[in-house]
DNA sequence: CTGAAAGCGCTTACAG
DNA sequence: CTGAAAGCGCTTACAG
């Protein structure tokens, strides 16, 4: 077994103090040039690397990132957290993941053990129940111990930290309009996620749009089963023409039963997606989708948490919002338009 | 700003020593029960919780694993990863994550790092460049730093570690079989990894359950446009009556190959692939696929580490294989049989 | 230019 | 039963 080498040993085989080898390491001025070439030499040649648990207890930072996630299946944090680690590699920070589960109570431990001095920053999606239950005092708690928080995606909450997601209201406001102005009018939303912040801007955007003189679609349950009833009479009785879907499983449902019910896609039935791309252009047809860039939310939201860790950015807490865009495959076909 | 309290403090504000205070936490039976409680009271009001970073510099653990992951957004990783978070939480240890994106260059970096004393053991699946150079140094390297390595998934390397996965040889040898039995025979591969450990392993299965004397039909390319191509060539020319789909995007590709030429799954083409179930059933129609258990391996492979890193088990390296079971959707639906 | 000393926040063998 | 001391591996203000 090789064991790494410490600052003492390498000190005694130089013959010199401990002092001045870590110095030399660090390149101070206060060593002559010759040392420090002697020491870092032999430090190469063992291979020397400080522990960085010393060195953190030293500095009281731990060069750590926590990141916690709601639901890691959901490949879309799974984008997210890749584009956190890419920019929090450049900058030699560790990331720590928690999962939450979506369970507030798994929240509230998570939190707690984030408050012991694991991690130098905290980026956060808030939990479903969570927001259900509209507490926050453990996301709170954390700020209280003056670490740096940034919630990323799930964002609509009063709270004093940065944000960083899409605006979720105008992604379905833009898309209504969209499908308006291509003539359709009997347009429906599928969410199972109604209660949550960013399903219900999504609802908002639509309803917005459409105006208050106009007739809503409404498939919304947390459960499949009246979910499922409830988008079938949408598309069968209400003859919805087009469907936006708030969520994975609520557009993907409302696919299949267009499927299962002989209703085409997209002559009779037009759908928009929170789907992945890479799954939506295999689809037949294809499945026209909302592209959230959730590798550059990821980025972005490690950026800010960087910079206010480093205390470049000392301003008032921001809200940013990362663009988005329909990208338009088969689902959403319009016939050719013919010349008179 | 609130800052944790240290022992130091609380020995202040008890007028006893720091080791005092310490040893009483920590139930010591030196201590008097009546100063444990005097101090343990203190301590709960002040919320005191040790300084993880101190106590880890003292017994020389980290309390943490490292977790390499090749490609997070593909969601089988993603379910991997929260099995192990999952059994990391019981025993409180924290995960630290590592993106490889399939690059050796990377994942050399990342093994550097976690020689460096960050981590207690480390959790691997291998990264695709690294498999196709045969490089496994870095790996090594870890190894001999004596800290306990797991390789998940990807394990069809030789090296002397744990190793946690599927049997690939055997899935696609009993896929194959059960077609054959149900009276197909001209069966193909899509790959898009067969350059791969796990892709070898799977496309051997399939000619072993052929045998010798058959025709293997074998679209294999890593390239989008090249595969396409073979597949196309598969399904049109050679006229298979099945395809297995060794991966994702092979599979996907497949099904929609199928789609755009008006092959008719099931009718015309059977198909069972590599993706995950939460999709393959609402796809239209539904696919047949590889159930993997990702989150057992994840869980698996974290059991194993934790039995290394704590000297539970001592015994000769172990390859250890889940169970996996092929979820029959209508992609490989046969009509009904008729009495006589 | 080099080194002894103090300290980061803990734990633990040892003395009293 | 309590406390002083040493030490985990580092960094850095200070003395020489």
């Amino acid at each position: 077994m090789k064991t790494r080498i410490t600052l003492k040993e390498l000190a005694k085989l130089l013959n010199v103090s401990v002092s001045t080898v870590s110095k030399a390491l660090n390149d101070s001025p206060e060593i002559s040039p010759k040392t420090i070439e002697r020491v870092k030499e032999l430090a190469a040649l063992h291979k020397y690397r400080p522990n960085p648990t010393a060195v953190n207890l030293k500095s009281s930072k731990s060069g750590t990132i926590g990141v916690l996630i709601p639901n890691i299946a959901n490949s879309f944090f799974a984008k997210v957290l890749s584009g956190m680690e890419e920019r929090a590699q450049r900058e030699g920070l560790q990331l720590i993941t928690y999962i939450s589960n979506e369970s507030h109570e798994r929240e509230k431990q998570i939190a707690e053990m984030l408050t012991a001095g694991f991690v130098d920053g905290v980026l956060i999606a808030i939990a479903e129940e969570t927001q259900r239950k509209k507490e926050f005092d453990h996301i709170k708690n954390i700020i209280q111990y003056d670490i740096p928080v940034v919630l990323y995606d799930r964002i609509d909450f009063d709270m004093p930290v940065d944000k960083v997601g899409i605006n979720d209201r105008k992604v379905f406001y833009d898309a209504t309009k969209d499908l308006q102005k291509k003539g359709l009018s009997k347009i429906g939303i599928a969410t199972s996620i109604h209660h949550m912040g960013v399903g219900k801007a999504r609802i908002e955007g639509y309803r917005e749009a459409l105006g208050d003189n106009h007739t809503f679609y409404l498939a919304n349950s947390a459960k499949k089963e009246s979910l499922k009833e409830k988008i079938l009479k949408m598309l069968l009785e209400d003859k919805v023409e087009a469907v936006l879907g708030s969520d994975f499983d609520s557009t993907m449902l409302t696919y299949r039963l267009a499927y299962e019910n002989n209703i085409r896609i997209p002559e009779d039935l037009k759908i928009i997606g929170f789907v992945r791309g890479g799954m939506a252009k295999y689809l037949t047809p294809s499945l026209s989708y909302v592209d959230q860039s959730p590798h550059k939310i990821g980025e972005t939201a490690m950026e800010v948490l960087i910079n206010r860790i480093n205390r470049k950015n000392t301003g008032p807490k921001e809200r940013i919002t990362i663009a988005t865009e329909v990208v338009h495959y088969e689902s959403t076909q319009f016939p050719e338009k013919k010349l008179l």
